[in-house]
DNA sequence: GCATGATCATGC
DNA sequence: GCATGATCATGC
């Protein structure tokens, strides 16, 4: 059934009609003139699918792209994966933030509302070369209206950002102080970035937008579908509650008691992946994250502290090629976005009597301070790389992070820029340093430095 | 006991 | 086969 047109304040039809463009190009489907293309290969796909696919100009600049219909038309780029299955190729910006008007709105009236009620989501295959025109829509549109599971959760991540904001603090705005919404960086990025005002500080911050996380993102196209069951965030419970319930039995127990009590055990002497397969089973009931953990992109890692205190090892991230960093830029890198991230700390101890227990449990994500020492072990990382990379900084350099070794071994070299090869590295947090954060997660089962009061 | 170098075990 | 999270090994 080809329909040549829609009804444009009808939801279903303008959704019915946007069908028609799975598997083709908006360039192939209506002529679009040159001048607008430009030979970019950026550009608003989205205002172009409206003016000249929708054929649809809205009386306004305020309000939705279909006003009569309360619906807000966005394109997000997908990216496909090995297997055939899709992802989000990144975030789903949503609308600007605005320090001055945010602090005098409430969630019901609230801008971001505004826009992300009622959104038709079309998906295109991003290629890197090809102009926007020309990539291909793929799997069905998403008519997203924000579902009801969802809706604590943003809304309690939107107050989040509102208050950080009426605290003097948008400059230290991350993206790891939320759970599926995340205040993403808006703006040029570069060194003359002009920064924005904000009400109750006088330093500047930089532009920020409200975006769906990319890990939020893929839950909605489904291809990360697991079978793990939901952990009932949202409804009446807080992720920091949510995850205590669970864990709560057994904090304080032993590797072996909980070993025997969920029938997991150690396949090897060597089981190097052991302690993080037990919180997954106590957590989880399983081995993949619950869907709430795994839309917000949380990063669960187990940390073993020792009799003294000190953890057993520093924490390491994937690693990273030298020809990459090279030509990377911080925010871009794989290091910030995981940074970025919000952590769950499982932490384990081992007692006087040489008993290593369940300690707590604990949310975090990196304070402003310390991700601006993070970026500066990472920009001398680069520096480092593309004169000598087999100089990086060590663990004695900085108080935050290092760089160390990640291989399968001796013979798991990369190429440098020096045209020779080296071991493989990835960067770490200093063994210190997560000493200190797992110290100021306090003693509380679940908590969160995050937050600001 | 710690910093650094080196490598393991697992799951996909 | 490979990335990943995590741990082992060595020398000071």
């Amino acid at each position: 059934m080809d329909e040549q047109s829609y009804d444009k304040t009808s939801v279903d039809s303008i959704h019915e009609f946007a069908k028609q463009l799975t598997g083709k190009s908006l360039g192939e489907v209506v002529y679009i003139p040159t001048a607008l293309i430009n030979d970019r290969n950026r550009g608003d796909l989205g205002s172009l699918v409206e003016s000249f696919y929708f054929q649809h100009r809205p009386a306004t600049n305020h309000g939705p792209d279909f006003p009569e219909a309360g619906l807000e038309l966005k394109t997000t780029g997908v990216v496909k994966k090995s297997d055939g299955s899709y992802r989000a190729k990144e975030r789903l910006v949503l609308t600007m933030i605005n320090f001055e008007s945010i602090v005098g709105e409430i969630w019901e009236g609230s801008s971001l509302l505004g826009k992300c009620r009622s959104m038709l989501i079309l998906f295109y295959l991003y290629r890197k070369k090809l102009p926007v025109v020309d990539r291909i829509f793929v799997l069905d549109p998403l008519l997203y209206s924000l579902p009801n599971e969802d809706l604590e959760i943003i809304k309690s991540d939107w107050e989040f950002i509102k208050k950080k904001v009426e605290s003097g603090k948008a400059h230290e705005l991350s993206e790891g102080d939320t759970f599926y919404l995340g205040a993403c960086r808006k703006g040029s990025g570069g060194e003359g970035e002009a920064l924005r005002k904000q009400p109750f500080s006088d330093e500047g911050a930089k532009a920020r937008a409200f975006s769906f996380k990319p890990s939020y993102m893929n839950k909605l196209i489904g291809e990360r579908a697991s079978s793990a069951k939901s952990l009932g965030v949202g409804q009446n419970l807080s992720f920091q509650e949510a995850t205590a319930i669970r864990f709560d039995p057994f904090v304080g127990r032993s590797i072996e008691e909980i070993s025997v009590l969920l029938d997991h055990h150690k396949k090897s002497p060597n089981h190097k992946g052991f302690h993080r397969e037990l919180a997954l089973r106590i957590l989880a009931h399983g081995k993949d994250l619950p869907p709430e953990l795994a839309k917000a992109g949380i990063e669960m890692k187990t940390v073993r502290i020792q009799q003294n205190g000190r953890p057993r090892e520093a924490m390491s991230f994937p690693g990273f090629k030298f020809l990459d960093i090279v030509n990377e830029e911080w925010e871009k890198s794989s290091f910030f976005e995981r940074l970025e991230r919000k952590f769950l700390f499982v932490v384990f101890q081992t007692g006087p009597d040489g008993i290593e227990r369940l300690l707590k449990v604990a949310y975090w994500n990196m304070p402003y301070e310390d991700r601006l020492e993070a970026m500066r072990v990472w920009e001398e990382t680069k520096r480092r790389v593309a004169l000598d990379a087999t100089d990086l900084p060590k663990s004695s350099e900085s108080l935050v992070a290092h760089v160390r070794p990640k291989g399968r071994n001796g013979n798991d070299k990369i190429a440098t820029p020096q045209g020779g090869m080296h071991l493989r590295q990835c960067f770490w947090l200093n063994a210190g340093y997560l000493e200190q954060v797992i110290g100021g997660t306090g003693k509380q089962i679940v908590g969160n430095n995050s937050s600001i009061t």
